[in-house]
DNA sequence: TATCCATGTAAAATCGTTTGCATAGACAAC
DNA sequence: GTTGTCTATGCAAACGATTTTACATGGATA
């Protein structure tokens, strides 16, 4: 809403967009009906239209570089191929990585897409969406992102945390990570496993806990309560695992393993543990959750559940895109399946 | 393209996006011309219409809950409040980082981004551009991408490597970087002190090196042959710092710090002294350049010289906003300060 | 020879706005 | 009573496409 004093030639910076050839130009150009060049582009079925015509208006259309003007169309069609994505962090590499496999699978379905990053503020949540929809978005992919009632549109959520009428969840299986992590340290020896539990406000920390419960059961690994710590702080940095690992040493009850919440809270593990002076993973080994890029890093470098984030994100815009078109029935629920990543902080357990 | 069997119900997933009161109802609702509405509702500056009949209309507009069409807004004023951003990775931090300072200063202005993500491929840089322009983007910002030639809407670069007519750069202020990291080794009483230098193909290695060159000259720190070693390899993992470290140990020449590329190969060569028993930073001192998430968790922790990639996101938007909006003359340049940030890594020389 | 259908193309309506110009009425000045 | 200036609003033409309907042909059929 800038000043106005009436300067007429400065037209509030709307400067042409770099011109491009209008349908209207390209009729022109041919002695057509910009009606019968539309038809033609657009393979608009069940118009007799011969095939000499047909030639000659594509031809010319490649000649003079036409490019529908999709603002037009989408007006006039009601399909913007837009979606929106809703994210709590940019810069953040789970998010983004899930975003990377949504843009993969999106372009390739000529669709674009627009961000909006809302920092867990639930007010932006719901302004943004409403912006997304009003800019056309077609269907919203809401990674991460609490929602808290349905919206007139598609809606995929990845990690969501509640179930909500009409949105699709995709999620990773628990259960199944539950086992691959379990069964390694099993087969490795461990007996004597601690645990770590996910903070309460953290989406995943009540499934991953409870399958691995379940699972500790099938496979007859005791959890002994003073082996469970809690992560408690709202932290991303390591320093989240680093305090209740000495918790657990202060029990004195022995373990030779630890399952940690997530690859940050690993991390800090591992430096509890070396600062008094336990070697990892000869005195201990320890297993993550995620395999995010630092995972790779560290010294020892993490053994850890893979998520597949990219994969996750071409799910979501797949079961995104199906709902939009209509073409199958919608799922509630889609699983995708993780995977152990062995790196060198877990082995065998000593003697 | 789908198949088309002339089946008329289906329509093609063309669903009705979320209902909305368009201006003609809420015309029709107050007994007004649509016209008027509009000017009411958009404040336009020079129309005389009594303060009884705006009020009359902004609370109907209120009531009726009425949000314009943006695209047929657009189609008609030809301003689209959309820029496009083309970048090489998502789930790259680096990248997103940068993104999330641009999203934080648009959605202020009231603009929203589409994103291409191209894997530095170079036809589908030339491919995005052509599409974003197709959707209306208004200009675009590239962060370190490859541009060819002008294009014809306002465009800036972050870290872009080329100078381009009509592109304003956004980069570091790689002297001030140099700085920073050689008087703090000095500081700490180094001298001898090796470098690595970047890849070719990575868009900082030259002008990183120049002025790193520079400033140890006016401080009259010696760079020694035997004490450069010049990474090579296409990789994003320490692996990257790893055998160039070999490198310096087998040439002899004694060193008691080095001056990593960037904090990817600084823990790789963090990795490489671990291994031959040389601690850092008691034996010797290393420093990187970046800044990244994993700097803060490795061990020791890093100490880097940070970019400000956020701000340079900001920045960045800043100045493409002046460009569209032509409030300022556009400038060819724009530094950013980096800072030192001191963790672990580095300390005093020994004896 | 009149009727009908298929074919090829054009015209018009529509999507929801913005914007330049027109106009009707009120009042004042001459 | 004419002219002129305001005021408050309306009208209609864009914007660039899609989609529905209409209109000419020309040949086939009855």
């Amino acid at each position: 809403m800038k000043d106005s004093t009436g300067d007429k030639k400065q037209k509030d910076g709307a400067r042409p967009v770099h011109h491009t050839t209008s349908l209207k130009q390209l009729a022109e150009h041919l002695g057509l009906n910009p009606a019968t060049v539309s038809v033609v582009l657009n393979d608009v079925p069940g118009r007799s239209i011969p095939q000499a015509t047909r030639d000659r208006i594509k031809a010319a259309a490649k000649e003079l570089n036409y490019q529908p003007n999709l603002l037009a169309r989408s007006l006039r069609s009601r399909r913007t191929l837009t979606i929106g994505i809703l994210v709590p962090e940019l810069g953040d590499g789970y998010h983004t990585q899930v975003m990377s496999g949504i843009g993969d699978q999106l372009i390739k379905a000529g669709y674009f897409y627009f961000t909006a990053h809302h920092r867990h503020k639930r007010n932006l949540v719901e302004e943004y969406t409403r912006l997304l929809i009003g800019r056309g978005a077609q269907g919203i992919i809401a990674i991460d992102t609490l929602l808290e009632h349905p919206i007139g549109i598609p809606v995929v959520a990845v990690a969501g945390h509640k179930h909500i009428e009409g949105v699709t969840n995709v999620l990773l299986d628990h259960r199944r990570a539950a086992e691959l992590a379990l069964s390694h340290l099993y087969s490795l020896g461990h007996r004597k496993i601690a645990f770590m539990r996910g903070q309460p406000f953290s989406s995943d920390s009540d499934e991953r806990w409870k399958s691995l419960v379940a699972v500790a059961e099938q496979m007859g690994i005791e959890i002994k309560p003073e082996l469970v710590v809690s992560l408690e702080r709202d932290l991303t940095s390591p320093e989240l695992g680093y305090p209740v690992v000495q918790q657990l040493l202060a029990a004195k009850e022995p373990f030779t393993a630890i399952v940690a919440f997530n690859d940050i809270s690993a991390i800090g593990a591992i430096r509890a543990l070396q600062d008094v002076n336990l070697k990892v993973p000869e005195d201990v080994s320890v297993i993550g959750f995620d395999d995010i890029k630092a995972a790779a890093y560290t010294l020892p470098r993490l053994t850890t559940i893979n998520q597949p984030l990219e994969e996750i994100g071409r799910i979501a815009t797949q079961s995104l895109l199906n709902k939009i078109h209509n073409t199958v029935p919608p799922q509630d629920e889609i699983t995708v399946e993780p995977e152990l990543i062995v790196r060198e902080s877990t082995g065998p357990v000593k003697g």
